[in-house]
DNA sequence: TTTTTGTGTCAAGCGAGCTTTACATATTTC
DNA sequence: GAAATATGTAAAGCTCGCTTGACACAAAAA
């Protein structure tokens, strides 16, 4: 799973601060989401789609993974 | 937030089991999930959308809740 | 009546999500 | 050159998401 944070905030020209701030948590954890070290929660994903005017399927892409049978 | 699964599930007549098996997970995280013991994972919560042909947000309920400024 | 199917509870354990604090470095601004 | 702004790393700590395994009970099927 990957996400389009990172430059959807870039296109806007918003501080990972700035994010941080809007969506209630720290910058770390922006910085983490943004680098893929760990996934949102479900709860964060919502928040962070909302902040910028988006459905969680539009920024965070689930590129059929999991396909192991 | 809440979440649509018991509903969803009941209509297509699915038990608990068979969701369970079809999203990769044990029938224990379902039945919290739909008791409202914790929130789904991100790709859980996607997982589980995909399954019954929906959205995220149409299955789980964001009703504005952290309005607490 | 016995067996099967579906739903639920309890408890221990592990890794993921997020926090806090502190430091490093590059770019801009004064 | 000094100060502010933006991004990044590292590590310790807590809670939540999910697992495993065992047991309980009700309703349907045999």
């Amino acid at each position: 799973m990957t996400n389009r944070i990172a430059e959807l905030r870039k296109e806007r020209r918003i501080s990972q601060a700035e994010l941080a701030d809007g969506v209630d948590v720290t910058r770390q954890t922006i910085i983490s989401l943004e680098s893929g070290r760990y996934n949102a929660s479900l709860l964060l994903a919502h928040k962070i789609a909302k902040y910028f005017g988006m459905t969680i399927e539009e920024v965070f892409l689930f590129e059929e993974e999991g396909n192991t049978p």
